[in-house]
DNA sequence: CTCATTACGTAATGAGCGTTACGTATCTGG
DNA sequence: CCAGATACGTAACGCTCATTACGTAATGAG
C-alpha cells in the first residue's frame, strides 16, 4: 500500500557506500550523498534513517559485498594458503576502484571528532571480528599440525592484518597493485614453516 | 616593537598538534583548538595563518619532534638494525600518548572531503619521504653486502612501513604496546639473511 | 470513487563551521 | 610622554551542515 519507491534501495546504498569509502563519515555531506545516489535528502532519511544509520548500513553492505575476503579465506586448506589469500584479497580490494582506494573499514576508523565516535567504534568492531576469525582459523591449524605448536595464532592473525591495513594506507597513497603484491609476497616470508 | 605575545607559540602549536593527531584535520574545529591551546581564535590566525597553514605547521613539528624515528634509525649499522629500530619506534610512538594513539601522519591521511585534499597530500608526501630515506639506506646496505644482492630495497622499505602503518591502525583500535611489539617481532621474521 | 497510506521534492530550521572587522590594551622608539 | 605598531578578546560575518515540516503525487483496499 502507499506510493511505491521510485529508486532502488540497494543501488542507492551502494552509491552512498562509495562516497563514504572515499571520504569517510565526517568528510561526507548530504549534498555528496544526494549527488551520488540521485535521491533527495528526505527520501534518504526515510529509507535509511539518519547519517549514522546510513553509514552503518553501508558498512554492513561493505562487509557482505566487498570486505568479506577474510571470511572466505579461512575455508582454504592450510594456514599459509589462508594468509596468502587474505593478503591477495586485500591487495585486490584496495586497488579495485581507482576512485576509492584503500579500505572502507580503515579509511573511516582513524580520525574524527566526537560526533563520529559511534561510526568509528563500529569499524573497530568490524576489524576485530575479522581478526578473531583469522585467529581461530590459525588455532585450528595448530591442532591440525598445519602450524608449529609454538606458533602464536593470535599474533599471526594480527600480523597478517597489520600488513593488510598497512597496504590499505599505501593504496590510499597511490600504490599500484603490482607494488602491493610485492609487499605481500615479502610479508609471507615471515610465515612459519609447518 | 608592538605589544608582545602573551602565549608561547611552540606550546600552542604542540597543543594544536595533539588535537589534530587525535581528530584529524576535518574532525578538528577552532572551538577544539581554542580549548586545547587556551588561545583565542584571532590570535591563532595571526600566529599561524588559517586552519590549513596551522595543520601544516603541526605536521612540521610532528616530523621534527615525534615522527623522526625513521630518520634516526637509518644511522644504525646494519639494515636489520634499521628495520628493527623503525618498527620499535613506531610501536613506541603509536602508544606513547593514551589520548592520541596511532600516527598523526596516517590518522589524517585517509578520508576526508575535497576541502582537506591539501593536508592529505602533505601527509602522503611526508610518508613517501620516509620511505625514500629507508629505501636509500637499504640500497646502501646491498652495496655494503649487508643485504643480499638480490634483495629489493624498495620493496623492503615499503614492507617495513606497511607493518608500521598497520600497527598505527591497530594502535588506534586500542592495541597494547606488548601486542604491537609481538607483531613487530613476527614481521622481522621476514627479514632476509645477510 | 474514496480514503488511508506511503513517497516525493521544496524549502526551511537551528546549530556549528572557518574566518575576520573592530575597538581596546600593551609594548618600544623617539 | 607621545606615536606607531602589534596583540588582545568580543562579536559578528556568510556559509554549510544534518535534519525535518509540509504540501503534493501516487498507490492499493474497500
Amino acid at each position: 500500500m502507499g506510493r511505491p519507491r521510485t529508486f532502488e534501495v540497494e543501488e542507492a546504498l551502494d552509491a552512498a557506500l562509495g562516497v563514504f569509502w572515499r571520504q569517510g563519515f565526517e568528510g561526507t555531506s548530504y549534498a555528496d550523498l544526494v549527488a551520488a545516489t540521485g535521491v533527495e535528502r528526505p527520501a534518504l532519511y526515510s529509507a535509511f534513517g539518519n547519517k549514522e544509520a546510513l553509514f552503518l548500513k553501508a558498512l554492513d553492505r561493505y562487509g557482505s559485498h566487498y570486505g568479506n575476503y577474510v571470511w572466505e579465506a579461512v575455508n582454504l586448506e592450510t594456514a599459509r594458503a589462508v594468509a596468502t589469500r587474505v593478503l591477495k584479497g586485500a591487495v585486490e580490494l584496495n586497488t579495485r576502484f581507482a576512485d576509492r582506494t584503500g579500505c572502507f573499514g580503515i579509511n573511516g576508523a582513524l580520525a574524527g571528532s566526537d560526533d563520529s565516535e559511534a561510526s568509528r567504534q563500529a569499524l573497530i568492531k568490524w576489524r576485530a571480528d575479522g581478526e578473531a576469525v583469522l585467529r581461530d582459523r590459525f588455532e585450528r591449524a595448530k591442532n591440525e599440525g598445519d602450524l608449529p605448536a609454538d606458533a602464536d595464532a593470535s599474533v599471526l592473525a594480527a600480523y597478517i592484518l597489520a600488513v593488510a591495513h598497512g597496504m590499505a594506507v599505501q593504496a590510499k597513497a597511490g600504490f599500484s597493485r603490482e607494488r602491493l603484491t610485492a609487499i605481500a609476497r615479502q610479508a609471507l616470508c615471515a610465515w612459519p614453516q609447518a
